[in-house]
DNA sequence: GAATATGATGTAATGGATTACATTACCTTA
DNA sequence: TAAGGTAATGTAATCCATTACATCATATTC
């Protein structure tokens, strides 16, 4: 059942029913209804393959995240939805798993003409090759961008959120202060770890660089870097984590060995998902706001998909230290 | 750039481009490389919206969650997703927001021709649209599922999960026993809470209708139930909950009311998640083998969509409880 | 060597919608 | 009343790939 059949059933052209159904050009009252009514008695819905072919729009979006189960992602989708919902688009969420291969693999979406547009939150390929990407498609970064590539993203200021939560540490009289999920490859990890070197050069720290823990953000990095810290002969009495689920890593294996966070020591994470609110004891974090952060970045895909030529932006968001009890007063 | 600028680069036509990207016709050994050549010359990718609009068939299928932000979900995506690659289908994952509306909103991309198929996780709708839809169009459900509906599904048999949990509370000595989380519309709930009145019957223990305590599935039902429970005047000393994460919201809420988990209660969750295995205490919880239960219900979706009239399958597979701190013998 | 089968390739219809352009009917205006 | 404008609608091209059917050349069989 097609345009053929409804035009047919109501006595007119395609062209007519076609103009009824995108109710943009003039159609008198008396043929409208006619094609309405014709609509309805076959109970007709339009194959928007045919409709997407001719108009070259697929009137969907790609958002990639690293994975589907962290609410930290979630959220950012959340916003992009309730933007492209707005605009008839339909947003579809696919995880890379961290994998540049599965990353590229979606790109084919592109070459295929099965997406207007990507949401990147994690991107994995090179900077060389998302200015490529840029140059051809429509593309936004959220959240994670690839440093020194001139292509719009969204996120928040990552090297003063540092700064905000090492000096809270320090001014709660902290001064052996570790950090555990730095230069994984994310901008975000790099940023955080330079605002952690320069407050504590800032408050005149020395930096000891046992304190500094390479790792990627999951809850066994957590575990696996709060062993190291504890063997070290004078531990930290602080430990800042780029993510709410190493702050749990790291919460899990200090309670194991009998150290009262909180009290002991403290812990920071990162994101403020409902990991750390729910967490025990609560988990002290840095908050993004990740539903802007889609919503904006919807936004400026739209933009650009619109209107290829437009200049690309770069959005910075407010975030904010969210205390709670795994962080006291020493 | 399309198959008719392939054809001429080749000096063919575009029936023989055509056979030589579907590789399944004979086309020459010769002809093949110079169709070849061309395609690379030009850096050719076939317009999938032309391909499908003609095949009549998307090669995406839709998974339906209720949030993205739920690990048990993602677990039966990468399930589904594993799958589907191999049969070169797309998997788009949309979350419904637990609200029929939105539900209802999806299955438009069924009559648009957006999609080949839908994988339920938490079908909202009645149990006559469902089998409505399921007579038009490739469903499977998986996870939940409407009763009384003779569609496919995929489950594990919750009714067993649930006895076996409750035997297990009782083999460890408690008798005060508590479910959080029944009736909140899901099956998954009914049968759990059939499980828990069954193996209290079994073992010759009174039920007490102030340890029901019906609810969703959230971190904040776990606490909102888990202080009901306190409130009474003999509290359970064990409380079986009907997910991960209101075990969490329960646990929160008696550490932070000095009772320790563990010791002084016993806690159940369900689903094992990541949630449970880094929560503190670790959390003992009823496993779901969720991507293998996504690996199936894409493989029958799969049969339903290359032969619309195959039969309804239900399957169940396998759980299994994984002890850990939270429960120990009273 | 004629008849027939087979392999390789081309032509044109097809899927379903949008839309440039054409046509018709009617209305204004000088 | 002729010329020109406009509103409403239709015709046919178009988006891109697949595929039924047609054609031709070569191989096989009797």
């Amino acid at each position: 059942m097609n345009i053929q059949d409804v035009a047919r059933e109501a006595g007119v052209s395609v062209a007519t029913v076609s103009r009824v159904i995108n109710h943009n050009e003039k159609v008198s009252t008396n043929t409208k209804n006619k094609v309405l009514k014709a609509i309805d008695k076959l109970q007709y819905t339009p194959n928007l393959l045919g409709r997407n072919l001719r108009k070259k729009r697929t009137y969907k979006v790609l958002v990639l995240v690293p994975t589907l189960s962290n609410e930290f992602y979630s959220e950012i989708v959340r916003g992009v939805e309730d933007v492209a919902n707005e605009e008839n688009y339909y947003v579809m969420v696919c995880s890379t798993h961290s994998n540049k291969e599965k990353e590229k693999a979606y790109l084919n979406m592109f070459y295929n003409h099965l997406i207007d547009g990507i949401i990147f939150t994690a991107p994995e390929m090179s900077g060389d090759a998302m200015i490529d990407i840029a140059n051809n498609y429509p593309v936004i970064q959220c959240s994670e961008y690839i440093k020194n590539t001139d292509v719009s993203w969204v996120s928040i200021d990552n090297h003063q959120a540092s700064i905000d939560a090492i000096q809270y540490l320090i001014d709660i009289g902290h001064r052996e202060i570790a950090i555990i999920g730095s230069e994984n490859g994310f901008v975000s990890s790099i940023k955080r770890k330079q605002g952690y070197l320069d407050t504590l050069k800032q408050n005149n720290i020395q930096i000891n660089n046992d304190y500094i823990i390479q790792s990627d953000y999951e809850f066994q990095d957590g575990i696996d870097g709060c062993k190291k810290l504890l063997n070290l002969s004078k531990p930290p009495t602080a430990i800042f984590c780029g993510s709410d689920a190493i702050a749990v890593g790291v919460i899990r294996q200090l309670t194991k060995q009998g150290i009262v966070v909180g009290k002991d020591i403290s812990v920071i994470g990162f994101d403020d998902t409902h990991l750390a609110a729910y967490y025990n004891p609560p988990i002290t974090t840095v908050s993004q706001p990740r539903y802007d952060m889609g919503k904006v970045a919807m936004e400026l895909l739209l933009r650009k998909i619109n209107n290829i030529n437009c200049k690309n932006e770069y959005i910075t968001l407010d975030h904010k230290l969210t205390i709670r009890e795994s962080t006291l007063a020493k």
